[in-house]
DNA sequence: GCACTACACTGGACACTGTCAAGTCGCACC
DNA sequence: GGTGCGACTTGACAGTGTCCAGTGTAGTGC
């Protein structure tokens, strides 16, 4: 009972969001990001914030929930991202769209690896326990199929879906984790192997003979 | 100083293999397919191998080094298999060969899923603190590099490369932590999913043009 | 102005972890 | 018989997630 600052809320060099819980979410994003999920400890979170190793448990149920949380968040991203390259089919054409859906997958991987490791990792984050990752990974998957039904219309979605999704999520593992980024020491590097790879499926796709591509795009 | 039972080495059921080091592996390795990375404690291990928490120290440096050999017995049970395949090409063909040696990759990951996912994560078993987990794993690229010389003879094999890695190793991911395991109860309906897609891909590749497309292709 | 209550957070404990340091036992070798 | 030495034990420490019991503060009804 010495010194009880309790007005000024936090001094630390940044304004410092007021609300905990937010300023809890970003620090544990900071740490997660610059040194991986095994360093992410809710007490070090909560020196960072400049409160006691319980506060944040005033805002979530426990450690996990704070991953979970970070891992809708990523999901959401990723969703946006995705839409976002499905949305210009009409424009820059189909070889091109898929090009780009797959830039934004592999991209918000490169740009985000800690939260992008964490997402497909049920004993980090288990959907099951947490109804809102589950549906934010729905809505991320629907958004790759709305791809594969632009790209192939009626055929065999299914089947489609899951070799894109698994050559996107190939490519983003290899390049975060994997020997593919481990050979790539910067950033630039490991974007042009990622829209090699990607444009070589691309191009692969198009040179097969009727069904897949032609150039109606009617959205 | 009550009960020193030193020459029953271990009273448990099994027969118990002499050899402490090998006993820390077997359990270890044990843990990490029932439970998951984050229940393979060091403490534990030694507990069920019934020698004290400290009794591991004298075979592995830490924790990170236990995990590092299985992690090099991996690649190398992953290698053998896809050298089988690549062995297979002459007698089954082009097509199947591809399929084959994705069957390897992934089939592998279904049936170990523990050490498949620590495989490629940095964060849980450092390669280049491990000299022998980054020649393992430099082996079974290697042997991933040799179906797609068999295949696309000398032309961009290093995208060629890419490209099926990424495919073969988003399926295993997807397949093994994704939604696409998730939604599929029994192994028997993953190893459904997983040749489907690998079909799909050996397909796709087998309709285009030459061996290969010939556009510019090494960028 | 004052009791009451809910909230946001503190502080202390507990069991568990990986790892360091110092024993102790049994055995081969001189 | 002494003397290393390897294999293992015992004990400690700091760090972790989480349970539990406070404790100031703000807001509300009177």
């Amino acid at each position: 009972m010495v010194d009880r600052r309790r007005k000024p809320p936090l001094a630390s060099a940044p304004p410092a969001p007021p609300d905990l819980r937010q300023r809890i979410l970003l620090t544990s994003e900071q740490l997660l990001e610059e040194q991986g999920v095994a360093a992410l400890s809710l007490r070090e979170v909560a020196r960072r914030a400049g409160v006691t190793h319980q506060a944040p448990y005033h805002h979530f149920a426990d450690r996990e929930a704070i991953l979970a949380e970070l891992v809708t968040q990523g999901f959401d991203e990723l969703s946006r991202r995705l839409a976002q390259a499905n949305d210009r089919i009409a424009v820059v054409g189909r070889r091109d769209a898929l090009i780009a859906s797959g830039q934004a997958y592999v991209g918000f991987a490169l740009e985000h690896p800690g939260v992008f490791r964490i997402m497909f990792r049920p004993d980090v984050c288990d959907p099951a326990r947490f109804p809102g990752v589950q549906a934010a990974g729905k809505r991320a998957h629907a958004e790759l199929r709305r791809l594969v039904r632009l790209l192939h219309e009626d055929q065999a979605v299914e089947v489609w879906a899951n070799l894109h999704w698994s050559q996107v999520h190939g490519l983003a593992c290899l390049l975060v984790d994997g020997p593919l980024g481990q050979e790539r020491s910067s950033q630039r590097e490991r974007r042009a192997c990622m829209t090699q790879t990607l444009t070589q499926f691309a191009e692969l796709l198009a040179s097969t003979p009727a069904p897949v591509p032609r150039r109606g795009a009617q959205l």
